[in-house]
DNA sequence: TCAAAGCAAGTGTGATCACAAATCAAAAAT
DNA sequence: ATTTTTGATTTGTGATCACACTTGCTTTGA
């Protein structure tokens, strides 16, 4: 058989065939932890164990512990003197941390891509703030899990467009952290308030429209701010009544 | 024995004894990797294997499969597609990419450090620099090494003043990614110009000491741009030359 | 002479085991 | 009644093994 021939032969076969893709047991944890723990379904100073979560993953303890040593080093977990492993606790000081963190880096994320996002990208982050409308007209079932999904969908449709290899990496390394602080906020906004949290992304999307930096920049900023301070008073109410 | 007596007995123990610490194998791996890695030990695209290291650094191939995942994790190493891992490649835009990432954040860091900064740390960072200047009085024997660590305790050791703990892991990460290239460029420095680079270091320092947090950050700008942009025009030479 | 097939060495992944340290509960001592 | 001790269970760590996949070389075939 010809060379020529063997490989269009090959490029028939490739044109029927999706790419089966070889995804590891421990790929399939860790992201499956990142899920969890940026839904906010682990509770801050949780305590995990390897066997535990194998068991409830259904695999052995080694792809478990090394997804879980992963998820230290970029801080989404916290190793113990013990060496057990726990979800960091929320601090005041961590949460300023955070944000600060967040608005710095995420605001630049933006910052750049609302220079390169074109007509094709803003459709899209469109398209997900209608799911999200469709979602809410239809309020009677509140699906808190659905709308952490697509609020991270819309912010990192944005955030891919910014360009940068380093900078995406270190936005989900934040969002690790931040997620089991946040989750309680957008808990509490979404059956108390409801002070139409989609207003704040619709601003966003208008800003990126007109290529406008510095104002998706603030948009940004007013949008991530929220849970943050509210969380804040919480906190800090919280803490003056365990003094008195 | 009552219970006072049994803790005051304990804390003149304590008083004697300094804590051993208990540090796994897997630690000393990871740490002695990124001592490597920021020192530039490893070029880039070089292809790493677990049993290898394994063998280099005299243990099991289990700390040292854990260590490159938490490696990989942090962008200091990548995951080829075959499964083996590899320093990461220099490029023209990742170039670009760090160095952006690093102004960023760094910049912010130090005009945080630059308010808390107290003349206890001053002091420190000026021992450092002096300890530097000893060694470039005897310059016959170029210690690069030396010089590496001696620039990652001056830079970190304002990093950690600046009082956020989530900033810094993410200095660490950008070190750790950068570390491979900016060898070259130290090298370069070392045995070419000679244009001391103390002087960058003594502008910092002034402006830390005067709390002027504006000019803390543009005299950091200027010193990490600085092999970022000799790499820069080396690479664009290069890729010239390749073209001809 | 050159491409394809076959083989062998090397490599990452996951499972399992042994061991030491931590944790917790019950029993013993003060 | 409170504290200490003891012992059983749980947990993380490191070593080793089995397996599948990759890689590079040799051999085979056209």
């Amino acid at each position: 058989m010809q060379k020529a021939a063997v490989e269009k032969n090959n490029e028939a076969i490739a044109a029927q065939l999706a790419p089966v893709g070889r995804e590891t047991v421990q790929d399939r944890v860790y992201s499956e932890l990142r899920r969890a723990l940026i839904g906010g379904l682990f509770e801050p100073s949780q305590v995990l164990t390897i066997r535990g979560l194998a068991d409830a993953l259904v695999t052995s303890t080694m792809p478990v512990r090394e997804a879980l040593g992963r998820l230290i080093t970029e801080k989404a977990l916290e190793a113990l003197p013990n060496r057990s492993v726990r979800v960091p606790p929320i601090t005041l000081d961590r949460l300023d941390d955070l944000l600060r963190a967040r608005i710095l880096i995420e605001g630049e994320a933006i910052a750049l891509a609302a220079a390169r996002m074109g007509p094709r990208q803003i459709a899209t982050i469109e398209t997900i703030l209608a799911e999200w409308d469709e979602m809410r007209a239809l309020k009677h079932k509140k699906d808190v899990d659905r709308e952490v999904t697509l609020n991270q969908s819309f912010h990192f449709e944005i955030y891919r467009s910014c360009g940068s290899a380093v900078l995406i990496p270190m936005i989900e390394s934040l969002w690790l952290q931040s997620g089991p602080c946040i989750r309680v906020a957008i808990y509490a906004f979404s059956e108390a308030g409801e002070v139409d949290t989609a207003q704040y992304h619709r601003r966003i999307v208008e800003a990126l429209a007109t290529q406008d930096a510095q104002a998706a920049r603030d948009a940004l900023v007013a949008d991530i701010s929220r849970p943050f301070t509210f969380l804040r008073s919480k906190l800090q109410s919280a803490a003056g009544k365990d003094q008195t």
